[in-house]
DNA sequence: CCACCATAAGTAATTTAGTTACATTTTAAA
DNA sequence: TTTAAAATGTAACTAAATTACTTATGGTGG
């Protein structure tokens, strides 16, 4: 089953219930599980001050079939993560499986896409964002959400944000761009024709245009800058589901850009703007 | 630094440029990581079809500092993930760190909120969703691109769908709910007035009310269902980002339990909506 | 086309690591 | 205080891994 007691965990649990020499090992591992998965029985036995029959049994006490089988279940537990390599959702799953599929599945993109994020790209795209005067986001479908919440969250400093969801409207938008305009076109598969469309409009018109979609899209080659995500959804049948996260968590990231950049007072102007939603909530009861 | 190569991935890109021996080495261990792991040397060099030393050459080839080492890299990199709990993103952050905090801490996020799944409630609530004759998805500020989000995914289904974000119409529609409604309300904090309120109304109008919201919060106390999501956004200075994130992956939950629930029928019907965006879109090249 | 060199793979010896069986010590109870 | 059970250590043993060396393979220049 999917919630795995972590192997470290395990062992400081159940410290109050061992040997004294056997607590010895479990603080020698504790203090630096990292080096316990590289050393030998020797050498972990010698800095616990106990034998190695000792590390031994302590091994086996934890499920381990010896040392050496312990130390793998270790260095696996060090890595707070998800079984590489997630599996796709079947008629066949129950509640006991499919939640879990989904987060694993979310996970392994997140960390696919971390492993090979356009750092250039987002650099520029910070750069540009920051100097804009005006930000339009613009997406259609999924994507539209995905829009709706950068809106959300650039709508928080000083520069005007507008998002879009009408085709005519997101033509004339374009066409209308001007110098300073920053058009954000998102779309996963890049190949959506009223994007696209959108997006050339917009290159000819002068204003600076970013894309968030798939390499070689379409889409992509009418960009200015182009924040490459290549997620690859493992569903057929089902929804996709796990591009627009990654989508969005790269949105957080130039955010993030475009405030360290901004500085203290961009800092202070977004606490200000949070600060006014403090009336409409319930206080915390802390 | 951050990327880290996946050691299988690494096995896998090197395939090519392998001798013949090494070549069986590394198809043996593609063929099942997870037993090579387990395996001793000589176990393995005799399923690959090779000499031991052919083994430990091939460990060391991948940086390992022999055989054992080997596998416990391998036995990590079957798990893949984030290494050490999050950090918060600093003034002092740049391109090369920023970038990666962000995934690393929505990755962190994602994965405690997979260890404290709320199943029961998940089935729950994908049982009144798959029962609605009405679902409306409600949330203010970030919350709204949620609702939104969520909208757009279960509107492939059958069942009518609806998002709100004025706080009065919000009111009418809560205090006109009928039984056969599901009102779902999204709110982090799950104490923004307007939501607790329309929660409330809608619980005495006789539709059935679920919660996607933090723990022993006031939306909490008013609900019929309530999906726990307690993520701790350690933000002060900056935004709240990773709460929607598993909020969203939530709704991926539940959305897949009623595709799942709903059997050949309903993934027939999605496959034929999904069918009828294929004209909007340019053609993909493969 | 052969010879030779370089690379690749295997064999066997050696070394290292880990395990087991047994002896000793400690601890707690009678 | 004696005794038995649990805990720990010692030393012998077994298994595993590594190294050094030998044999095979494949490619290149004479």
């Amino acid at each position: 089953m999917n919630p795995k007691p972590n192997l470290l965990t395990q062992v400081a649990a159940a410290l109050p219930g061992l040997s004294k020499s056997e607590t010895k090992v479990a603080q020698a591992i504790l203090a630096d599980p990292e080096a316990a998965t590289q050393s030998s029985i020797a050498n972990l036995a010698k800095l616990a001050g106990v034998s190695e029959p000792s590390v031994n049994r302590f091994s086996k006490r934890f499920g381990a079939k010896g040392f050496p089988d312990f130390k793998i279940q270790l260095a696996t537990s060090l890595v707070s993560g998800v079984r590489y390599m997630s599996q796709a959702v079947e008629p066949s799953d129950d509640i006991a499986s499919y939640p879990y599929k989904l987060f694993d599945n979310t996970i392994s993109s997140l960390i696919l896409a971390r492993d090979a994020l356009p750092t250039e790209a987002i650099a520029e795209a910070v750069d540009l964002l920051s100097a804009a005067n005006r930000i339009l986001f613009l997406g259609l479908g999924t994507s539209a959400a995905v829009a709706k919440d950068a809106e959300h969250k650039f709508f928080r400093f000083n520069t005007p944000v507008t998002t879009q969801t009408d085709p005519l409207m997101l033509r004339m938008l374009a066409a209308g761009g001007i110098q300073g305009d920053v058009f954000f076109f998102i779309s996963h598969t890049g190949r959506t024709k009223a994007i696209v469309e959108a997006a050339e409009l917009a290159q000819t018109s002068g204003a600076t245009v970013i894309g968030l979609t798939s390499a070689k899209s379409p889409l992509a080659k009418v960009c200015d800058c182009v924040l490459e995500v290549n997620v690859t959804e493992n569903t057929d049948d089902y929804l996709p589901m796990t591009s627009r996260i990654v989508q969005l968590v790269l949105i957080d990231t130039l955010v993030t850009g475009v405030m360290l950049r901004g500085g203290s007072t961009l800092v202070e102007h977004v606490a200000k703007i949070k600060e006014s939603l403090r009336v409409t909530r319930y206080p915390s009861k802390k």
